[in-house]
DNA sequence: ATTTAAAATTAACAAATGTTAATTAAGAAA
DNA sequence: TTTCTTAATTAACATTTGTTAATTTTAAAT
């Protein structure tokens, strides 16, 4: 399976280990549009992009923004309800027709105690996530708007995918202001 | 010792786990102002603040940009360096008279090997260090500076002795524009 | 205590981003 | 295709935040 291989690229556990994180993995596919997870849910699943995108999202004082973009052999959790069991009121939706590799958690977290080498392939994974949002936060804290969005340009293929509304909201700015910056660009 | 009564308040190692781990723990001092890490090194140390404030800083554009701030049983490590071995712009430094615990990282890793629920603790550690991160995103995501502020006095004590150009920095603002906030607010 | 340097505030003006509303463009459905 | 709905752009004006510089306050050093 593609994602095996994936993961034995970022650390490699022993075929017993695989044998019983493959048992794990479902595939699932949703069309353009459709809800993967509600918002106001708990994250009881690791999700992985096996293609198409998708995106973290939710609602605050009635907009809609998106948190965050994910691609193929991209994790996508809300690390905030995964690691601590609370709701989150963040939800997960396919921008495209995607397809996504599924991990139930609370059966992971359970191979964690038999398998160490699976706990620490997937702490490194999700090291990888943490240092993203750290990334993230630098542009946020002290880049203009303009610098976030020509450094999404540069970063990220399949921009060209993604609705100008969502980008607007993962740069922390409105729709209007960055067809503004994207005028001015040109 | 304090910190390892912490570390059992977060997850329970093994008596023989928490003597390895207990010989790696050493304490230092610093001074008000002293640099802990220098700008531009590796981040090759946990550090736990014992007592005292830290914080995590970086240069842009010949400004001084606080990145994060650290209180007692705070984790404070430069993750992007830590988690990927490579060098990061940024430093550390004492605010205040400040005691930490300092781990080795390249010992705390080989002991992993040897005990998974040190490797676990660990996790489970870094993991709450990735929530913060996620929500310290959500805030300079989609809130006005204004309100970022008011979450900072709300959430955080001993912010009377953070000098203010860092809590600017740190909210994503000026100094200039931090005082006008607090005009506004009085 | 006095002096000195650094930090914080204030003010005036500039630039960036937000808000509302109208218009155009693009994409989905029939 | 044609129609209809949603997305994106544009414009005008409002608000927030940045910039520079002067002033006051605070803290450090003597």
């Amino acid at each position: 399976m593609e994602l095996l291989s994936f993961f034995d690229s970022v650390y490699k556990i022993t075929p017993r280990a695989r044998e019983s994180l493959s048992s794990l993995i479902t595939e699932k596919e949703y069309s353009k549009i459709e809800i993967i997870q509600q918002i106001g849910s708990r994250c009881r699943t690791v999700y992985i992009v096996k293609r198409g995108i998708a995106r973290i999202f939710y609602h605050k004082d009635g907009l809609d923004i998106t948190e965050h973009f994910a691609f193929s052999n991209d994790l996508i959790v809300r690390a905030e309800s995964l690691f601590t069991g609370e709701p989150t009121p963040k939800g997960i939706q396919a921008i495209e027709n995607t397809t996504v590799y599924a991990i139930d958690a609370v059966s992971l977290f359970a191979l964690y105690d038999q398998h160490h080498d699976i706990e620490r392939l997937f702490r490194l994974l999700f090291e990888r996530e943490h240092v993203n949002s750290i990334k993230r936060l630098e542009s946020l804290q002290f880049q203009s708007a303009k610098d976030r969005y020509l450094d999404l340009l540069k970063n990220t293929d399949y921009i060209q995918k993604i609705p100008l509304k969502h980008i607007a909201s993962y740069l922390g700015i409105t729709q209007v202001s960055l067809s503004r910056i994207r005028s001015e660009i040109r």
